[in-house]
RNA sequence: GCACCCAUAGCUCAGCUGGAUAGAGCGUUGCCCUCCGAAGGCAAAGGUCGCACGUUCGAAUCGUGCUGGGUGCACCA
């Protein structure tokens, strides 16, 4: 599938065949053997470093191994050249006949052209969101939900069993907050003035919670004491926050599989059944933490706690899992939770959390590493901030909330689409900017216009060529006499079709979604490239009086539609036929 | 004080897990287009990859120590 794993199988076989002959010595490591793009296209289509890596575990010098291999190599059909460079490259140069055969394969396949299997029989827990259930998502969380929903289905994409999950984090002191609230929008529903004290949530999205409430249990809650109403109002409220939630993760086209609740943890004895687990390791201990230095807080007194030595893989200081109470600290459940995450036989996790988190993310690699014994691995992805920018200044106005921009401000400003493409134009760990205007705009400076606009251009010829009566049907196409596109031009966009199944595999096994996003710009660009080409030089323009050659132009050009369409099906980004 | 993240062209950012002369867009400069396959095109200039050591055939990438910015640091989630 894979065209540099498909050569680099040859390059490892070819080596074989020089241990059998003598040329190499046996019982050398082939690991480190690469067969990857260089860097300046100049030197070549692939490059291996294989002369290189062995040079020393096998005695000799780069340049012998390399003109030997080089031999070995030009006996395979699809490598015309190959040059030793540099310090012991090996540069190859593959016959058209591949690339021309790529996009072929593109044609056959369509939008699976690039799945992979490198994720086979691994079970992924992807899990994102994760907002409280106290109000509406905000902006904060939109770039987390699409960078967790957009990596789910990159993963799903290269062969991983995935589960996107939503952690409700309904069983600490901000739901019996949310509770209270909605108690004084239920108040309100009743014509009395609610009381927003400090530490209320004030926003307006309560008020039709409120009224709910009125119309559940009328006026019989109205003179009662908090401990009559509050279990329940929390639980009503709660519901109707995560169909909210719900909503929001809809309009931006997310869905989870699993919502897990923390509050369903509690009194099931799953905690403490996680924390005795520690226990029998022996990484839970009675015992006093050292004050933070620098930084003492004011009521600091030493204390006796119920400690997880988290330092015993990894962490800096051993964290509380019980407060002075006796009660459960936040972290207890949350291991609990990632015990219940081990113990459904998930290979690997992921957690997608806010860059204001991160530190936590020790504590919890050191638990999910004890609890599973070191079979599972976690990694943790932090967002960071977005900056949203209307009109040149910071915006900042919300219609319902009041105090902050929600994510259905977002998408009703900007539409899903744009949202979803323009929140991957960046590696996780880095800020982003979010402009309104630049991002709605329609021109080449506009990343998610760039690329739809490319696919917009190759429907524009396929509707041009059916209305001349031709068959472009993607079978048709793909039997098409391919070897017309011989020109280099024509050549290098079939290259970076090539590229496609070999990216999704290092951004599945990084763990980084944008990656599709900078490759379907560079994709989109060779594409307009090409285009442009076709003013100047009316040989390169893909309709051409020939049907034959028209249809070789035609097939190269939906190849690119087809990788274009799987990209932004993984971005979750809706693929548009015509700009308007 | 400690931990984590970031630092790459004037600006915004990529850089395929250690490869060759470090890339793209914007901006700048110069040419072309204003008979629609131009919601523009071609080209050029622009860099001590924050700094300093180290690891090795080879470092923007790995390690250590600094500098500057962000985030977070017991009984909040």
């Amino acid at each position: 599938m894979n065209l540099f794993a498909d050569i680099r199988a040859t390059v490892i076989a070819a080596l074989t065949e020089m241990q059998a002959e003598g040329t190499l010595p046996s019982g050398l490591d082939f690991s480190n053997v690469a067969v990857e793009p260089p860097r300046d296209a100049a030197h070549g289509d692939m490059a291996t470093n294989a002369a290189m890596v062995l040079a020393k575990p096998a005695g000799l010098q780069p340049r012998v191994i390399a003109e030997a291999l080089a031999g070995k190599l030009l006996s395979d059909g699809r490598i015309t050249s190959a040059d030793v460079a540099g310090p012991g490259f090996l540069n190859l140069r593959l016959a058209p006949v591949v690339w021309q055969g790529l996009v072929q394969k593109a044609l056959l396949s369509g939008t699976d052209f690039g799945r992979s299997m490198i994720g086979s029989g691994i079970k992924v827990n992807v899990e994102f969101v994760s907002a409280n259930p106290t109000g509406p998502m905000h902006v904060g969380h939109v770039r987390g939900a699409v960078v967790g929903d957009a990596l789910a289905n990159l993963l799903a994409f290269a062969g991983w069993e995935v589960t996107r999950e939503y952690y409700i984090n309904d069983g600490g002191a901000q739901v019996d907050v949310l509770a209270r609230s909605a108690f004084e929008r239920y108040r309100q529903a009743h014509g009395l003035d609610p009381e927003i004290r400090e530490g209320l949530y004030p926003g307006e999205y309560l008020i039709p919670v409120g009224e709910a409430l009125k119309e559940k249990y009328g006026d019989s809650l109205l003179d009662k004491g908090e401990q009559f109403w509050l279990a329940d109002i929390r639980e009503f409220s709660t519901q109707m926050m995560m169909q909210m939630i719900r909503e929001d993760l809809a309009a931006l086209g997310v869905s989870m599989d699993v919502y897990s609740s923390e509050k369903a943890l509690y009194g099931t004895g799953k905690i403490e059944a996680a924390i005795n687990t520690l226990r029998d390791m022996g990484l839970i201990y009675e015992g006093t933490l050292e004050p933070p230095k620098g930084k003492e807080p004011e009521d600091w007194e030493p204390r006796v706690q119920t400690l997880f030595r988290s330092t015993a893989h990894g962490d800096d200081v051993d964290r509380p899992v019980q407060k002075s109470d006796g009660s459960w600290t936040y972290f207890a459940p949350d291991i609990a939770y990632h015990f219940d995450k081990v113990q459904r036989g998930f290979d690997q996790l992921i957690d997608i959390f806010g860059a204001d988190h991160g530190g936590y993310v020790k504590r919890m690699k050191a638990a999910v590493s004890a609890l599973s014994g070191g079979r599972v691995a976690l990694d943790i992805k932090l967002i960071q901030l977005v900056k949203l920018w209307k009109n040149g200044e910071p915006f900042k106005m919300s219609k319902r909330a009041g105090t902050f921009v929600t994510l259905r401000d977002v998408v009703e400003m900007a539409g899903a689409d744009v949202t979803r493409f323009i929140m991957l134009t960046r590696k996780n760990d880095v800020a982003l900017d979010f402009d309104f205007d630049k991002v709605l705009e329609q021109s080449k400076d506009n990343p998610v216009f760039y690329v739809q606009y490319a696919n917009a251009r190759v429907n524009s010829i396929m509707r041009k060529a059916r209305e001349a009566g031709m068959d472009v049907s993607d079978a048709t196409l793909a039997a098409a006499d391919l070897t017309k596109l011989d020109h280099v031009a024509e050549i290098e966009v079939a290259k970076k079709i090539a590229e496609w199944p070999r990216l999704v595999e290092t951004a599945a096994r990084g763990n980084e979604p944008h990656r599709v996003a900078f490759y379907l710009y560079e994709l989109a660009s060779d594409l307009h490239g090409l285009w442009n080409r076709g003013n100047d030089e009316p040989n390169l323009r893909f309709l051409q009086d020939d049907t034959a050659t028209s249809t070789a132009k035609i097939a190269l050009a939906r190849a690119v539609g087809v990788v274009i369409c799987s990209g932004l099906g993984i971005l979750g980004v809706t693929p548009v036929e015509e700009m308007r």
